[in-house]
DNA sequence: GTGACCGTTCTCTAGACAGCATGTC
DNA sequence: CTAGAGAACGGTCAC
């Protein structure tokens, strides 16, 4: 809790005439009192600050007083593009303030985010800047990092600690202001990054969280809310109660002016809940939700399109990412409107853009992984209930997590009761490892293992776990980059490196990145998607001409692991079986030779799709051909045209004659650029 | 033969970042 | 101890 602090009024802040203004526009007195805590902590000051505090106890504000009282232009890192897009607006609205974004999809050049007072961008295009030398980056004199508990997500997570290191070094003396969920061990982070700690719970709009226990809803405030769940249905099985159960907090909710947010487990879910509320009419406005339903059908005909819009009559919505981009926005912005009563999602909702309801219903709290069902992470959860509260709409949120008289308890204990998870660093993965070492190489930040490991220093992970030695695992990861041709690893050097530095006593490999390892570096692939890349642009320039088709490329692209995978139906699986016996002479790896035929076939199957994609089907064919979502085919596109441009920039390096993955790469640019509602924006309005 | 009905088996499962270089009315 | 929704399948029975 934050201590008794003065209220602080906009009038004191050291901001422009105009902010001020803009601020007291919209509505804006009095700070909130996490706010006025993180102004105590020194944020218009220079004074790094991590606040761990509820998503909507005002982050933005506390970001935008550190952005425009910094001494220079400042950075905004997000982890989603449609965050970058939602924050890249709302400060575009700042008056006297510049703005530029920086995404994968959505990008200025570097000289004009130079110019600019505010810069947003994911974490992942910075690291991408700093790894191909943008200028921009080195005169930042603030950054704010969103979401910085993705410290410990497993893939994301090291990216964006090993950003942040380095950037504190190449703009030394920059602010740093990380905005957290609140999380077990938010003092690790702070102390990482040498900063104030600001910590609260504090909402604008209290928030009260329960259990449905098969019979009513017990708050954590003690209240309780009967669940009138119709008794058509005798002997259901408990899936159908628990539909049931948020059917009747869904509609009870909508029915007293409010909104809703369900969320479950799997997209097909998603959307057999909406269209089980569909039934009923929810819409707050039936000429609203006609148009509505207008708009969505206008971006495309699948099936899924039709089925959204049907739902949309009915005021209901649901999202996932099987939704084609457009879609997602369209349902985000109606039920922001309030033309949706409902939005039947799964989790990624609970993480993207600011979507805020009267009551959230999580119906499943457990998800199926792989190999097992597991419970949600509480910060999952916790994110979810958040969205709970609409402020100066709500009086309170309500978060409603649904069980039945035997697992109540249990979620009340874990969900409830207990503190959220700690964040924890995920560096010390070989994976992780391999491709920030690289990285660190590749552009000149360490020419040394004894270099490195000085970088690595300054890392979350080292800060962590001081005691774990990490020279070992480099030797590992350094030996595994140079039997990929990314990195040559030398003997030991007396030269180079500082006596200081070298702590590992006897003496310290010389390393530097192939020109290979700079490709990949650059080109942002994972070194294994390189290895993979590279071996297939070799075996390519041995293929006789006439079988270097465009599957031929396609094929190599799909098999790497920076592609994702899809699922591969049982009953597909024959037949895409044939198709690859029947296009065998133009794949690069036969079945044999696959370490994983199961992945194999999935990557036959990626490649098919997106070849015909290329020849020109339609979306909608191949929806219901190959059981995927119109908004992956939207996706895998998307990364295929990524990796199609780094396989041609390594066979470029390789100097090998090999230029189908160029054409390919053209092929499949053009064929977007004529798919309606399809196209990618290139440059910010 | 056919169609309504019902119990059993089978199938399937969240999400999402990145490069680069031009063209359009 | 712990998955569970829904589609697909297959069988029965009445007419």
């Amino acid at each position: 809790m934050t201590g008794p602090l003065a209220g602080v009024h906009v009038s004191d802040l050291p901001v422009s005439a105009a902010v001020r203004e803009h601020y007291r526009a919209s509505g804006i007195e009095e700070l909130y009192p996490p706010q006025a805590a993180a102004v105590e902590a020194g944020i218009t000051e220079g004074e790094n600050v991590v606040a761990a505090i509820p998503t909507a106890s005002g982050k933005t504000l506390i970001a935008e007083l550190a952005m425009l009282t910094a001494d220079g232009p400042a950075l905004y890192a997000v982890p989603l593009r449609a965050l970058a897009r939602e924050k890249y607006e709302s400060f575009a609205d700042l008056p006297g303030v510049s703005v530029g974004i920086s995404t994968g999809d959505f990008d200025s050049p570097d000289e004009e985010l130079g110019a600019e007072d505010v810069v947003v961008a994911t974490a992942e295009k910075v690291d991408s800047a700093i790894r191909n030398g943008a200028s921009w980056v080195e005169d930042l004199a603030c950054v704010v990092v969103d979401e910085v508990h993705l410290l410990g997500r497993e893939r994301r997570g090291p990216t964006l600690e090993v950003t942040l290191a380095t950037l504190q070094r190449r703009a030394p003396g920059v602010q740093i202001v990380a905005l957290s969920a609140t999380v077990d061990n938010p003092e690790d982070v702070a102390s990482w990054l040498d900063a104030e700690l600001v910590e609260s719970t504090w909402r604008p709009v209290s928030l009260r969280t329960g259990v449905y226990d098969g019979d009513d809803v017990t708050f954590d405030d003690g209240s309780t809310l009967d669940v009138d769940v119709s008794d058509a249905d005798e002997g259901d099985t408990d899936g159908e109660r628990d539909t049931e159960a948020t059917a009747a907090l869904v509609e009870g909710s909508i029915d007293s002016g409010g909104q809703c947010l369900a969320f479950v487990r799997s997209r097909r879910e998603a959307e057999s809940l909406a269209m089980r509320l569909a039934e009923d009419d929810l819409a707050p406005d039936g000429d609203a939700a006609a148009d509505l339903a207008a708009e969505i059908r206008d971006v495309d005909g699948t099936s899924t399109g039709h089925r959204l819009a049907e739902a949309a009559e009915s005021g209901v919505g649901f999202h996932h990412a099987g939704l084609v981009n457009e879609h997602r926005a369209l349902v985000e912005s109606a039920f922001r409107e309030r033309n949706l009563g409902v939005i039947c999602a799964t989790p990624t909702l609970a993480a993207g853009v600011n979507v805020p309801a009267r009551r959230v219903v999580v119906r499943d709290l457990e998800r199926y992984t792989g190999e097992e069902m597991s419970k949600l992470p509480v910060l999952e959860v916790h994110q979810m209930c958040g969205r709970a509260g609409r402020p100066h709409l709500d009086p309170y949120g309500e978060a409603v997590l649904v069980g039945d008289e035997r697992t109540a308890e249990d979620l009340w204990d874990r969900y409830v009761d207990a503190g959220p998870e700690a964040v924890e660093s995920q560096l010390a993965a070989r994976e992780a490892l391999r491709t920030h070492v690289l990285s660190v190489v590749a552009s000149g930040f360490a020419d040394s293992t004894a270099s490195v490991l000085d970088l690595l220093d300054a890392t979350f992970f080292a800060h962590q776990s001081p005691d774990v030695d990490l020279s070992g695992l480099l030797d590992t990861v350094t030996g595994e980059l140079s039997g990929m041709e990314l990195l040559d690893v030398g003997e030991a050097t007396a030269e180079t490196t500082d006596a200081d530095t070298a702590a590992t006593g006897d003496g310290s490999d010389a390393l530097a990145a192939t020109s290979l390892g700079e490709t990949v570096s650059r080109q942002y692939v994972r070194p294994e998607t390189g290895a993979r890349l590279i071996e297939g642009i070799r075996t390519i320039e041995g293929m006789a001409d006439d079988d270097v088709t465009a599957l031929t490329a396609l094929g190599v692209v799909c098999a790497t692991p920076d592609m994702r995978g899809t699922y591969l139906g049982n009953r597909e699986r024959a037949d895409v079986y044939r198709y690859a016996s029947r296009h065998a002479a133009a794949f690069t790896t036969a079945p044999e030779e696959a370490d994983d035929f199961e992945a194999w076939l999935c990557a036959v199957k990626l490649a098919r799709l997106v070849f015909e994609w290329s020849e020109g089907a339609s979306i909608e064919a191949l929806v219901d051909r190959y059981r995927v979502g119109p908004g992956d085919v939207e996706s895998h596109v998307e990364r295929t045209v990524w990796l199609l441009g780094a396989g041609d920039a390594l066979a470029a390096t390789l100097d090998a004659d090999v230029d189908v993955f160029d054409r390919v790469r053209r092929r499949l640019v053009d064929s977007a650029d004529d798919t309606p509602g399809d196209g990618v924006d290139r440059q910010p309005r």
